[in-house]
DNA sequence: CGTAGTATTGACTATCTTCAATGCCAGTGG
DNA sequence: CCACTGGCATTGAAGATAGTCAATACTACG
């Protein structure tokens, strides 16, 4: 994996800034000046079931979701493994990393998804423009904490399951607008495992859901209702 | 509550810098060097109850909770009011608030609890050494995220009782030893709300806990055995 | 067409919540 | 000093919810 400058896929495994990039508005919400001191490495997509990184290995890198799902799994004292969350279009992947010296769950990708490794500042000459890196590292983390709040722990499973799907669909769509379909990439068991929650109930729930016309949903597709347009102002 | 300097109790209402302080080590865990970089400003003490930010108001400042215990309060959407968390010693409040632009949660003091309110990076002229600011606002962050990641969900009561009492005394004792006693500063409701678990639930896990040995708790006072000590060494 | 993974449904059981009553303890006022 | 009060902790009993086990559909894919 050398670092030279291929003519084909410019943007491969080289450092560029994100300014330079066309999917930057995916990734960093505001626009970025140039210049913007932040660069990071287009990796190879992730083929559903790839993984990214592995509980208990030393820190490399923080990653950025570009398009796509991982679902963070982390194994437990016991031996029991749970999903501990799921990182989509914008979020970061690894930071917590960072901060412990090394990876404390297994990042896998749900479905095909495209990945960025961000340069970490310090590292090399490009420190210079860290600040603002930083300043957004710490904005990203700080809303995927306050989102961390789990809103249902103690709800009823119906309402940690709708919970969950309004506020997956709100991350994962593109655009804010309503009538769009968005696609749950992940099973009826592991949602259940992230929700702390049997497959059945899960399925239960849904059926519900579907049932008292809150959750427009069939199979792994949710479509997007005014409802769900309306809260998903409130976010960031 | 004017800025200038007083003769006595020189630390209060006025910016400091963290490396002058004698506690910066409860804080910031690995030393300061002179000139940190990192500016705060003691704020009065808390009485048990006092509210330290309020749900909606908008982003004043982050806070760092140098001695006590604050619970972090959300209302709903229907309505209904649940603790989202509990913040202790080193533990940041109101980073979300930052990144959103108004606090997402009420915070109180569950105990007498002592803060310091951050100087903000490019607020005034001391913007200087932000980057270490920073850097250590992220990994705080990182770290909360990490710890948020409810190792409960989906577990018997009786183990999420456990597992947040371990959590919560290795988190706020003082030193690493064992034998010591840690005081669990929250009523039995407000511990079942963080943990989704009726009040009645808590108790009884809790006499079940201590029945099986698990846990050497009377009343509020819990005593630190071998086990927690060793499963605190993993902790950063 | 067969297989594997996933989704769904039903029946039974374990667990947790709810409701209700009681005990404990500190603070308050007569 | 003592009764009274309010907040918190504890216990029991009954009912609701979710988990488990088992069987059956659905779907993609070779």
């Amino acid at each position: 994996m050398q670092k030279g400058k291929t003519s084909r896929g410019a943007r491969r495994h080289v450092d560029f800034d994100c300014a330079d990039c066309l999917a930057a508005r995916r990734c960093w919400d505001a626009p970025l000046e140039e210049c913007s001191g932040i660069y990071a490495r287009r990796e190879d997509l992730l083929p559903k079931g790839a993984v990214l990184l592995r509980q208990g290995e030393p820190f490399g890198a923080v990653h950025i979701v570009v398009r796509g799902c991982l679902c963070l799994r982390e194994t437990m004292l016991d031996g029991a493994e749970r999903i501990v969350g799921y990182r989509v279009r914008g979020e970061l992947v690894g930071i917590e990393g960072w901060a412990r010296g090394h990876c404390t769950y297994t990042a896998e990708a749900v479905e095909t998804t495209m990945t960025c490794r961000l340069s970490w500042p310090g590292a090399s000459g490009k420190a210079a423009g860290s600040n603002a890196l930083l300043q957004r590292l710490l904005a990203k983390t700080a809303i995927q904490l306050d989102r961390s709040t789990t809103p249902w722990s103690g709800l009823p499973a119906i309402e940690r399951v709708a919970a969950f799907v309004e506020d997956f669909v709100r991350r994962s769509r593109a655009d804010h607008a309503t009538g769009e379909q968005v696609t749950l990439p992940m099973t009826r068991a592991q949602l259940g495992s992230y929700l702390g929650l049997a497959e059945e109930t899960v399925v239960r729930a849904l059926a519900q859901l579907r049932l008292r016309k809150r959750l427009d949903i069939q199979g792994r597709c949710v479509s997007v209702t005014a409802r769900q347009a309306a809260h998903g102002q409130s976010d960031g």
